[in-house]
RNA sequence: GUCUCCGUAGCUCAGCUGGAUAGAGCAACGCCCUUCUAAGGCGUGGGUCAUAGGUUCGAAUCCUAUCGGGGACGCCA
C-alpha cells in the first residue's frame, strides 16, 4: 500500500516516501504526509490530500486496495482497505515462515538469570530470568544463533562468608568430611552476613578468605565446590519450574580462568595504571556529562573485581563464540558499572562487537523501595510460586481438581504475564494480588481465550475467500495483520512487552468475534473460511505465548 | 551535589522515531448464560497526561527550567 501511495506522490511531483500507518480513528489506516510537504511545495496539506486522493480513485487498482480513501480535517489521508485486500495480505501472510518478521543470523550471547551461589533465589531474581528468557526466544525465534549464559555469582565475597562460616560450625573436621546441605545454606548465609556488618574482624577474615580462594587455596576449594553443586541444583529446579533454560552455566569463576591470558594482554595495551596501588583502566570519554570512575580492575591488595570479572566473562566470550552481540538483562541499578566494562573492553581492545545492557526496573514495596518482607528479607522466588499456586486453587472449586501440570503452566503464566506486560526499565510495585489475577489483562484470560477458541476449531482447507462477514470478523483479520511487525518491535528493541500487550489486544479482539460469530451450524465456504482464520489466530497466540515462555494447559 | 530513570483515571499500567475527541486492566454501577467454556461479552461514570515556558500547522510524546519520587556515583557484587 505504501509503494502505490509513493508511486502517487511521486507522480504529483512530490518527492516523499510516505508512510501509511494505524488509525485510532474512524478509518483503518491513516496517511500524514502531507503536513510535512506543504511548507516545501507551499500549499495548503487539505490541496495536497485532495489531489493524492483523486489521483488514488483514479488508479486501476484501487478497488484492490481500498474501499474508500478521503481527505479527513486539515489534511489527513483517511483510508479503508477493501475486504479483497485485508484477505491478501492475511493470505501472504499465512504463506510466509516466522510470521513475517525479517529473519537475522548473528550469533548473540544473551546474559540473564545472574544469581548469586549460596544465596536463595528471590523476587529481585524473577525479572532478569522471565525477560532473559523472552528476549533469549524472541532473538532465537527470528533466526539468530543465541547462547544464554546465566552467569552465576560464585566467587564473590559471599562465598568467603560461607566458607568461614562453615569453619567455624566444624572446626575439626576435614573439609572433604564436611556435610552440609541446604537447609544450612539458607542458615548460615545471613548469619554471616549480619556478622560481617557488626564485626569488623569477621569482615576481614571473610575478605581474606575470598581473596585466598580466588587464588585457589585447596582447603577452601574443596568447600567451596560443595557450596556450589549443593545451591546450583536448588537454583536449577526454580528456574526449571519457571521454564527457564540456560546454554552455559559459568560463573565468576570460569572468568578468573582468563586472567592469566588476559591481564598481560591489558598490561601490554598500555591502558591499566597504577593508582594508590589499585589497577585501573580511565574510561572517561570527550563529552561525558559526568565523571564516569575509572575501572577497577585490581584491588591493593591484588584482589580482583566485580568488573573484571565482566571483562573475563567477555575474553571468554569473544574467544569461544566470535558474537555479533553481546547482550545483558541485568538490574537498571548496574549501568554504571556496565559503561565502565563496555568501555574498558573497547579501550582494551578484547571486543569491538555489540554490548549492550538493559537494565530493568527493581521490583518494590509499598514503601516503593525494592521489595523485603515483614520480617526485612527477600522475598524467596519459590515462596512467591507457592503462594501464587495456593490462591490460584482457592479461586474456585474446579481448580482443586486440576490437572497439577496444567496449574503449573498457569501459575507460570499468571507470574510472567504479571512482569511481561510492564515496559521492563520501569520499577514496579511488588502486590501479591497482581500476581494473582486471573481476570482482565491477565495470562490466564489469553489461555483461556485459546482453549474456547481451541474447542470449536476443526480441520479447514487453509484457504480463504475474498469474503468478510461482521465487522468483528473484520476487526480479527486486521489485528492478525500486526503480528509482522509487533515481533520486529520487540526484538529490535528487546522489549517482550510489546508481544504481552499485543497477545492481549488478539485476544480481546478474538473473543470478540467468538462471542459474535456463532461457527456451529456454519457449513461451506463460511466455515471453512473461519476455520481458517481461527486456526490462525490460535497459531499466533500459540507462537507468542511460547516467545513469552507461557505454556498452554490442556484445560481450565 | 552531579548524573540517570520516572511522574498519564481512585489503584496498577500501555501509549513517547510528534498527528485529529489520550487507551487498557482492577475497583464502582447497570445489562447479557434453554445457543461453540460467564476465568467471558456489552455498557456507564472517571483525565488541566506533575508544573511553567519553548519549538511546531500540530506536543502526553521533542527542548529548557522547577517541583516530587526511585537509583547510581573508585578498591562490595
Amino acid at each position: 500500500m505504501e509503494q502505490l501511495f509513493e508511486k502517487v506522490f511521486k507522480e504529483l511531483g512530490y518527492d516523499v516516501t510516505p508512510k501509511v500507518v494505524k488509525s485510532n480513528k474512524d478509518a483503518d489506516f491513516q496517511c500524514d504526509e502531507c503536513f510535512k510537504l506543504a511548507k516545501d511545495y507551499h500549499k495548503a496539506p487539505v490541496m495536497i490530500a485532495g489531489e493524492v486522493v483523486d489521483k488514488l480513485k483514479a488508479e486501476p487498482e484501487f478497488d484492490n486496495y481500498f474501499k474508500e480513501v478521503s481527505v479527513a480535517g486539515p489534511g489527513f489521508i483517511n483510508i479503508i482497505v477493501s475486504d479483497k485486500y485485508i484477505n491478501d495480505q492475511l493470505r501472504k501472510l499465512m504463506g510466509k515462515e516466522i510470521l513475517g518478521a525479517t529473519k537475522e543470523d548473528k550469533t548473540i550471547v544473551i546474559d540473564y538469570g545472574g544469581p548469586n551461589v549460596a544465596k536463595p533465589l528471590h523476587v529481585g531474581h524473577l525479572r532478569s530470568a522471565v525477560i532473559g528468557q523472552a528476549i533469549n526466544n524472541i532473538l532465537k525465534f527470528k533466526g539468530n544463533n543465541t547462547i544464554s549464559d546465566v552467569h552465576l555469582g560464585d566467587i564473590g565475597t559471599q562465598m568467603g562468608q560461607v566458607i568461614y562460616g562453615i569453619l567455624i560450625d566444624f572446626p575439626d573436621t576435614k573439609p572433604e568430611d564436611i556435610e552440609i546441605d541446604l537447609d544450612y545454606l539458607n542458615v548460615t548465609y545471613p548469619k554471616m552476613s549480619a556478622l560481617c556488618k557488626e564485626d569488623e574482624k569477621v569482615k576481614a577474615k571473610c575478605l581474606q578468605i575470598t581473596k585466598e580462594l580466588q587464588d585457589g587455596d585447596p582447603t577452601y576449594r574443596i568447600l567451596w565446590q560443595k557450596i556450589v553443586d549443593l545451591s546450583v541444583s536448588d537454583i536449577k529446579r526454580i528456574y526449571d519450574y519457571l521454564d527457564v533454560h540456560f546454554d552455559l552455566w559459568y560463573g565468576e569463576s570460569h572468568a578468573y580462568k582468563q586472567f592469566d591470558e588476559m591481564m598481560p594482554y591489558l598490561e601490554k595495551q598500555g591502558i591499566l595504571i597504577e593508582d594508590d596501588g589499585a589497577k585501573i583502566i580511565d574510561v572517561k570519554e570527550e563529552g561525558d556529562k559526568i565523571e564516569i570512575p575509572p575501572c577497577l580492575i585490581q584491588k591493593s591488595d591484588g584482589a580482583y573485581l566485580y568488573a573484571t570479572s565482566d571483562l573475563g566473562t567477555i575474553w571468554q566470550r569473544v574467544k569461544d563464540f566470535k558474537p555479533d552481540e553481546i547482550i545483558y538483562v541485568v538490574d537498571g541499578r548496574q549501568s554504571m558499572h556496565f559503561v565502565q566494562v563496555f568501555r574498558a573492553a573497547n579501550k582494551g581492545k578484547i571486543y569491538n562487537g555489540v554490548l549492550q545492557h538493559h537494565g530493568f526496573g527493581t521490583v518494590n514495596g509499598e514503601d516503593n523501595k525494592p521489595f523485603k518482607t515483614r520480617s526485612g528479607g527477600a522475598l524467596k522466588l519459590e515462596d512467591l510460586i507457592k503462594q501464587v499456586k495456593e490462591v490460584f486453587i482457592s479461586l474456585r472449586e474446579e481448580n482443586k481438581n486440576m490437572d497439577e501440570e496444567d496449574i503449573d503452566k498457569i501459575v507460570n503464566a499468571i507470574i510472567k504475564f504479571a512482569d511481561l506486560q510492564n515496559n521492563l526499565e520501569r520499577n514496579y510495585i511488588f502486590d501479591i494480588k497482581k500476581f494473582s489475577g486471573v481476570a482482565g489483562k491477565t495470562g490466564p484470560y489469553i489461555l483461556y481465550t485459546y482453549l474456547r477458541i481451541n474447542k470449536i476449531i476443526s480441520e479447514s482447507s487453509g484457504k480463504l475467500s475474498n469474503a468478510i462477514y461482521s465487522e468483528t470478523d473484520r476487526a480479527l483479520r486486521l489485528k492478525m495483520l500486526e503480528v509482522s511487525s509487533v515481533i520486529d518491535q520487540a526484538s529490535k528493541e528487546r522489549r517482550p512487552h510489546y508481544l504481552a500487550d499485543y497477545l492481549y489486544d488478539l485476544s480481546v479482539t478474538a473473543n470478540n468475534f467468538y462471542q459474535n460469530n456463532k461457527v456451529s451450524g456454519l457449513d461451506g465456504i463460511q466455515k471453512d473460511d473461519f476455520m481458517t482464520i481461527l486456526n490462525f489466530n490460535n497459531y499466533i497466540i500459540e507462537t507468542l505465548l511460547e516467545l513469552l515462555g507461557i505454556k498452554i494447559p490442556k484445560a481450565m
